[in-house]
RNA sequence: AGCGGGGUGGACCAGCGGUAGGUCGCAAGGCUCAUAACCUUGAAGCACAGGUUCGAUUCCUGUCCCCGCAACCA
């Protein structure tokens, strides 16, 4: 069956996150383990690029908006490479097609009669041009602008029906497996329990002037919503659907949104309940991982602890920074994450353990046998076990199954000491075969590995079939 | 207030009613094919307080601490 897997797209005013890696990595792994298992997998990412904040951050660097966004999506676009992602689709919602998209979405909700205006009064600070929650507010004032007064303001917004869908997403939820993990679908059961608002899904054009603009409505301009999360569907082709992709994917196919734990309201309810209204299909399951946290705090500018994913692959490459993020970093829950540590992953797990057993294993091998030994391809009971953990999202478990055959290999190794054998003629002939045995080890590996290291497992895989000892595959760090 | 998750040796995670496992780190031996790598052994642990039970890390109750959501906030 054909599959469709996304990440969320990422909101362009600032460089790229971590945690936005760790999601494509995860989301990259599957597509690979799935496309290795014969599926027609559609594999999509890109950028959320309208919204105030963005128009704003783009006078502030005096840019114009177009020329800013166009650098910020260049910035996520290179991560395809850098993480060495396997052929995503790429879509910016200041795409035509995304916007007519968006706009043909709003359209199908008002004519299901879930659209309506309403007056919406609030407490706008000036200073930030914005109007602010509760919890941004302090004494009366915006936190950020204490010295001056937050001004309350009616505005006439756009506002989604959500309220009416609250029996339908219940059903919706009752569907065990449409969120992972299975507590945060808890989560959204409790939060629909508690009772639906309609939510705002427009702003004047006044205020929110970097935007889709409302069908037929030109004083207003779509805010997030229906924006960015239509994307989903738009960049199957939907609605005009011209190459018939999103009937295969979406429709026909098997539906994956992997997102960020504090996405639960907004993948898998609001993002749901725009679906049923627009009668398209529900994403079929949404996996939600966890947050990485670095010295025990949130990452932030001001604390000075942001790991920059383009950091980590200029220090440990692609390849070892998709094993990091998928080996360290619990696929649920959140992970603290520093460079101390990150270091020490390395070089115990790759240098010392992967790296290091390939290079033993090939010295061996290109020394003492005269021809490159032959693999047989069927598949063991670890590739199946290897192939469940990561379709299950459990990431890291999928990993210890690799180190456990890595050390294996060690363990094998040591108490066969063909390098021992291979010096008396009585023994030569059975430290070949240990050698052998070792050399078709690695070849076995090679299938676990080419989904999460795909550089490695094919290096690797040649250095098998040429009988050759490789090139270091995991340098030293310096 | 509430909802959800979590608190297991120095670090991260697994176990979830019957001598507490794994990985990393640390220490001591061993080995020499290998990227001063590898193998073996060892030290060290179930947040706290009650309860249920022959027996609890595991079930129940309460307390403390951490994280997310808490409605227009990606």
């Amino acid at each position: 069956m054909p599959r469709y897997i996304t990440t969320t797209l990422p909101y362009v005013n600032a460089d790229p996150h971590i945690g936005f890696a760790l999601e494509l990595v995860q989301a990259d792994v599957l597509v690979r383990q799935y496309r290795s298992e014969g599926e027609e997998v559609f594999f999509n990412t890109g950028t959320d690029e309208h919204g105030q904040k963005i128009f704003e951050a783009a006078e502030k660097k005096g840019e114009s908006v177009q020329a800013y966004v166009d650098h910020y999506a260049a910035e996520f676009r290179k991560l395809k490479d850098a993480l060495a992602l396997d052929n995503p689709t790429f879509i910016r919602t200041t795409d035509a097609h995304h916007v007519e998209a968006a706009q043909e979405m709003w359209r199908r909700c008002n004519a299901a009669g879930d659209i309506y205006k309403k007056k919406y009064t609030g407490r706008y600070c000036v200073g930030c041009e914005a109007f602010k929650t509760e919890r941004e507010i302090e004494n009366d004032r915006c936190v950020l602008h204490p010295n001056l007064e937050l001004q309350l303001i009616q505005e006439e917004n756009y506002f989604f029906a959500f309220s009416k869908y609250q029996d339908r997403l219940l059903a919706y939820l009752s569907r065990t497996d449409c969120v992972i993990p299975s507590w945060r679908r808890e989560e959204a059961l409790n939060f629909v329990k508690n009772g639906l608002e309609d939510f705002s899904i427009s702003r004047e054009a006044s205020r929110l002037s970097w935007g889709i603009p409302v069908p037929d409505d030109e004083s207003q301009v779509m805010y997030v919503w229906f924006d960015a999360l239509t994307d989903y569907v738009s960049t199957l082709g939907w609605p005009s659907d011209p190459n018939g992709n999103f009937e295969k994917f979406w429709v026909n196919g098997t539906t994956l949104q992997v997102a960020g734990k504090d996405q639960v309201r907004f993948q898998s309810l609001m993002w749901q309940a725009m679906l049923m209204s627009a009668n398209v299909k529900n994403t079929d399951q949404v996996f939600y991982h966890g947050f990485i946290t670095s010295g025990g705090q949130k990452m932030s500018k001001s604390l000075g602890n942001v790991i920059n994913p383009y950091e980590l692959v200029a220090k440990y490459g692609a390849e070892a920074t998709r094993y990091l993020l998928l080996r360290h970093v619990h696929p649920t829950e959140d992970s603290d994450v520093t460079w101390e540590k990150l270091d020490e992953w390395y070089t115990a797990n790759l240098v010392n353990g992967l790296g290091n057993l390939v290079a033993r294993i090939m010295k061996l091998a290109e020394e003492h046998c005269t021809e490159s030994v032959s693999l047989s391809e069927t598949n063991t009971p670890v590739e199946t076990a290897f192939s469940l953990k990561i379709k299950n999202q459990a990431f890291n478990e999928a990993m210890d199954l690799i180190f456990e055959h890595v050390a294996k290999g060690d363990e094998y190794m040591t108490s066969r000491e063909p390098y021992k054998k291979i010096k008396d003629e009585a023994t030569k002939d059975e430290a070949k075969e240990d050698i052998e045995k070792l050399v078709r080890h690695l070849a076995k590996l090679t299938v676990h590995l080419s989904c999460v290291m795909p550089e490695t497992s094919a290096k690797i895989l040649a250095a098998v079939q040429e009988n050759k000892k490789p090139e270091n595959l995991f340098p030293r760090l310096g």
